[in-house]
RNA sequence: GGGGAGAUUCCCGAGUGGACAAAGGGAACAGACUGUAAAUCUGUGGCGUAACGCUUCGGAGGUUCGAAUCCUCCUCUCCCCA
């Protein structure tokens, strides 16, 4: 090894830090060796992260690549966003098999301002860079692209989770949909990525990038995965559609309420990927919860504080989580809720019936559903508990009264 | 091109002429217990002021007193062979 190519105690450092909580590295010193390029080289390495111009949303999830991204800059690299307008003609294999809906181009642009406007929360604007797919892609004739295909086999791209699933549940897969990984790989390519980000569900798409740098000569990129946050629900990845996530602009209080009803069990991931908190304070803290020294309710305080001193600030967190604690030790109703106000055809000579009162608020489907809420004990009118599904109530009443279903929805009524 | 299987409620998946608004499981929601955690237990299960009411079982027609179930055509998917 030449001496330049050492990797002295810094490199090694700076290389740990950009290093936690990934899941992945591919290859395993990835990082020590591009970190020696940018040593020899003095040129900024080009961090790569791929997005679907669908409709941005950007999640805790989302925002895990997104602050490991913001750690690169931070070391003076260049972060290049692929806005996939091309790819999207394909649509991302992963997940269900529905055909997505084409996007028009002012949609796509409109979602790639969007894009942009809420990744600057994270990223430093400066230091990134916005290109789309259709800039190479849209140039490949088609002999091009059958030469493309052909550097790569069926069963490679059978590989991939998401197709061998499908496959093996007998659920359609479109041929067109084998060429995402190739397409997405191509851009890797073309812009010549040193690095590229995903999650670990991108992890084929990612290696399909270097394999193909490979082939046509380049210098092959890393891939750095990222663990899936999972959502709320402890289950599935934390996604906007299935609704268990937290956005990066909610409000502290409902940050605060959402991160407090994560199990013990996610509480550590969601320290390492989430927050800045050092990787040994979190062990600690982990284990102190574990051994019962301390109330791990506590842990999860400071996990939501830490989270929202990001996105809001340390006092914001402090505020919301004094509020949190009003509402659920004393019992007492929270500050700010959705209001409804009440419309003409809403009620009947001067009178509402309380599962209509629900249907209307959206705090129910439909009256069946409001009837089962009512006769289970789950709806309480200022306080006091609606035991009768037939109940009325008299409009005069509802002015400024609050109701509540179940554990934590409420709105406040307005006539 | 030939042969076979299939499409059921949020998901998986039973159901082959009436007892089916449709088994079972999962998810979800509500209640109890808690720390708005987990686990556990209980309840709910389309719509509907609830009614022996209305609309559901890929789509359109048809047979029948009666269809998720039978017939015809259509759409879509999977498997095997070529």
């Amino acid at each position: 090894m030449e001496t330049n190519n050492t990797i002295t105690p810094e490199i090694q450092a700076l290389a740990n830090r950009l290093k936690r909580g990934t899941s992945g590295i591919a290859p395993a010193n990835g990082i020590e060796e591009k970190l020696l390029k940018f040593q020899r080289t003095g040129k900024p390495l080009n961090i790569k992260l791929g997005l679907d111009p669908t409709a941005p949303d950007i999640h805790l999830g989302f925002a895990v690549v997104l602050r490991k991204l913001r750690q690169f800059q931070d070391c003076g690299h260049q972060v290049i966003i692929i806005i996939g307008d091309y790819t999207a003609l394909i649509g991302d294999p992963s997940g269900r098999s529905a055909t997505r809906p084409m996007l028009t181009a002012e949609e796509i642009n409109q979602n790639a301002k969007t894009y942009v406007d809420q990744l600057s929360v994270i990223l430093d604007r400066d230091k990134t860079q916005v290109r789309f797919n259709g800039e190479w892609l849209g140039e490949l004739d088609f002999a091009a692209t059958v030469r493309l295909a052909s550097r790569m086999t069926v069963a490679q791209v059978l590989q991939r989770e998401d197709f061998a699933n499908r496959y093996a549940n007998h659920q359609p897969i479109g041929l067109h949909e084998l060429l995402y990984p190739l397409a997405q790989a191509y851009d890797s390519v073309a812009i010549e990525a040193d690095v590229e980000m995903g999650g670990q569900d991108q992890t084929f798409n990612i290696l399909a990038g270097r394999e193909l740098q490979k082939e046509m000569g380049k210098d092959q990129q890393v891939g750095l995965f990222m663990p899936i946050l999972v959502g709320l629900d402890g289950v599935k990845k934390m996604s906007k559609s299935i609704g268990n996530y937290v956005g990066i602009r909610e409000s502290p209080d409902s940050m605060f309420g959402k991160l407090m009803s994560i199990s013990d069990t996610m509480m550590r991931d969601y320290f390492i990927l989430c927050t800045d908190v050092p990787e040994e304070e979190v062990a600690a803290l982990i284990q102190q919860a574990e051994s019962g020294e301390v109330n791990p309710k506590d842990v999860k305080r400071r996990l939501a504080r830490e989270i929202i001193a990001i996105y809001h600030n340390a006092e914001a967190g402090e505020r919301a989580d004094r509020e949190w604690h009003r509402i659920h030790a004393a019992g007492e109703v929270p500050a700010d809720m959705p209001e409804y106000a009440l419309k003409d055809g809403d009620s009947t000579e001067g009178e509402i019936w309380v599962c209509r009162l629900l249907v209307v608020t959206g705090m129910a489907k439909g009256t069946g559903e409001a009837r089962r809420l009512v006769t289970q004990g789950g709806v309480s009118f200022n306080g006091e508990k609606v035991a009768d599904p037939q109940a009325q109530y008299a409009l005069e009443a509802l002015e400024n009264a609050v109701l509540k279903v179940g554990a934590k929805r409420y709105t406040r009524l307005r006539v």
